[in-house]
DNA sequence: ATGAAAGCGCTAACAG
DNA sequence: CTGTTAGCGCTTTCAT
């Protein structure tokens, strides 16, 4: 029925060795005698049992790409620049989801699905402290981190104290004193993102004399809705922030929209900036400090198929790829 | 090294065969040996070796996903809910993805890729025409697709004419006349989303007795950018639209976005409706006819595996969603 | 440069 | 209910 190497390597009048050699590039072989055994095998319409070849070689061929979520911005446009690499390198794209650690119900760990069935990790936006990635850890595989930064292990990111620190200068810049803050996970729970870039932002307002008030400070959740109650909440003081920074841009489009819905103009009434470079950030008129997510991606399975090539210890890499302040119409000098 | 069935065999003292069956669940195994080689294998920490299941069973446990990009809002939602359904069903989710048609160098064929890797297909928005489709179809895998039809294959989708057709006489309702399409790809090359949007478009607009005035049609390409331009042109018509038809969310923003860059306000200068109910929209105040796209995504791989399970000849299913028109500030009757 | 042969770790009859 | 025994289709020494 299927057809095999074997069959094959009658056709040709080789071995099955020779074939196998022969189709996957190997050295020591004589070119007409590859020549011979492609033709036969294009022409047989064979194709390589990957089963058997990973029982027999012990390698997959495949890449397990550990995600929090699939759907959302940041998230599939990351994936798109690791699927981009992994393609071009002939590798299996193995996709997980694990819900994120404040989910209620706590998932299942990933580590066991992807134990004997991938040659590396990718994972995106795991906490290192994370439970499921310090499964993944666990297995000893190959692996490479998005956005997240553990010795010993390849990253690929950005300076996320930074970018809080430019986002924040470029409000102060224009004149601001009373900035809110409009974090994601509650600040200090993991060091990650949400963690590096509050640093930031406070840091640079302490170095500008600026007094932090607890009261500007709320939780997003990283969600355009989480946002806009967050923005609505700091609309509700007494005493109101002139702008608003907000650890990510879609964040920063609920704060826009709560300000629309109080009847306020981002930018005029209060300025609003985030973090991302969101594909809707321009189309909403958004100033924020860009990251080039895509390139992550590809960054990290780079990486990732470098370290599994040379598959002796590869010292791992650490890539921080530079940020961009890109301003528009949502944050300009206060009104006072 | 690595721990294998037999060393769990010996361990527990039954035949690999019986720790085969007791670990798969298999029928015919007393429930006291089935609870010992369990307790065994778990202690022992072994892990089935997926690539040996697979060789000698034939079964891979895993599922393809193909589609044209994996960054973007719609294909994002739909692979979301075709994982969720996936990892529950307890099966790997391979994602490949292949530049759409009209990219320049036409990329390699996903068939091959596919071939003896996945027990079944599921492709997201390929045209029936589409040789990426029709190679996956030439496999003869079990196979479901999603936002297109065909015959004697499963299929999950929302009626797009109808979609089209809400969308239209909304518009009319209100009381324009003059309306203008924004169309995705030309309309009539591939039957699917465009094509039949399209149609229920220019029917409606003839039901209605209205001229579909040539100059009108424009395209967008799918894409903000595209829809922007469409747009742009659309209003340096002699005699402009009182409305646009944007075939996609996506398009309505771009549309909308060319528009405040002419000074004109959506909904108050020009009316503006999109289908597809993206996260965005309800932000930019679109009126929109929205599809459960997770949902779809989760329908066809839930058609896949029953397919599958039931691996006779299962009659192939075709689902079909409604939408749901979502009246927002976009759209509102002509200001003359 | 090529071939022979021994597995890789599991599943699936087939016996018992 | 459980064990025996062939493979599944390829890779990989080890010879030649």
């Amino acid at each position: 029925m299927t057809i095999t190497i074997r069959d094959v390597a009658e056709a040709a009048g080789v071995s099955t060795a020779t074939v196998s050699r022969a189709l996957r590039g190997l050295p020591n072989v004589d070119e007409t005698t590859r020549a011979k055994v492609k033709a036969v095998a294009l022409s047989m319409d064979y194709v390589i049992s990957p089963s058997a070849s990973r029982l027999a070689s012990g390698r997959t061929g495949s890449i397990g790409v550990v995600t929090p979520q699939v759907a959302g911005w940041y998230f599939s446009t990351v994936l798109s620049g690791v699927e981009a690499v992994l393609q071009q390198a002939g590798m299996d794209l193995l996709l997980m989801s694990v819900g994120d650690e404040s989910s209620p119900v706590p998932r299942n760990l990933v580590a066991p699905r992807l134990n004997r069935r991938v040659d590396g990790v990718i994972t995106i936006a795991l906490a290192p402290q994370d439970a499921q990635l310090q499964s993944v850890l666990s297995l000893h595989l190959p692996t490479s981190l998005i956005g997240a930064a553990i010795a010993g292990v390849s990253t690929a990111g950005i300076d996320d104290v930074a970018a809080a620190r430019t986002a924040t200068q470029h409000l102060i810049n224009l004149g601001h004193r009373r900035i809110a803050v409009i974090t994601g996970a509650p600040p200090g729970e993991f060091f990650t993102a949400p963690h590096a870039r509050y640093l930031g932002f406070t840091d640079l307002m302490r170095e500008a004399g600026l007094a932090v008030d607890p009261a500007l400070e709320t939780r997003g959740y990283f969600t355009i809705a989480g946002a806009e109650s967050a923005m609505t909440k700091l609309l509700a003081e007494r005493e109101r922030p002139t702008a608003v920074f907000a650890m990510s841009d879609e964040m920063a489009f609920g704060a826009m929209r709560s300000l629309r819905n109080h009847g306020l103009h981002p930018g005029r009434d209060v300025s609003v900036i985030g973090i991302d470079g969101h594909d809707m950030s321009e189309l909403l008129d958004l100033t924020t400090v860009a990251q080039p997510v895509q390139e992550l991606g590809g960054i990290a399975a780079e990486a990732l198929m470098r370290q599994i090539r040379s598959d002796d210890g590869q010292v791992p890499t650490h890539v921080q790829v530079p940020t961009q302040l890109i301003v528009r119409g949502s944050t300009a000098p206060p009104a006072n």
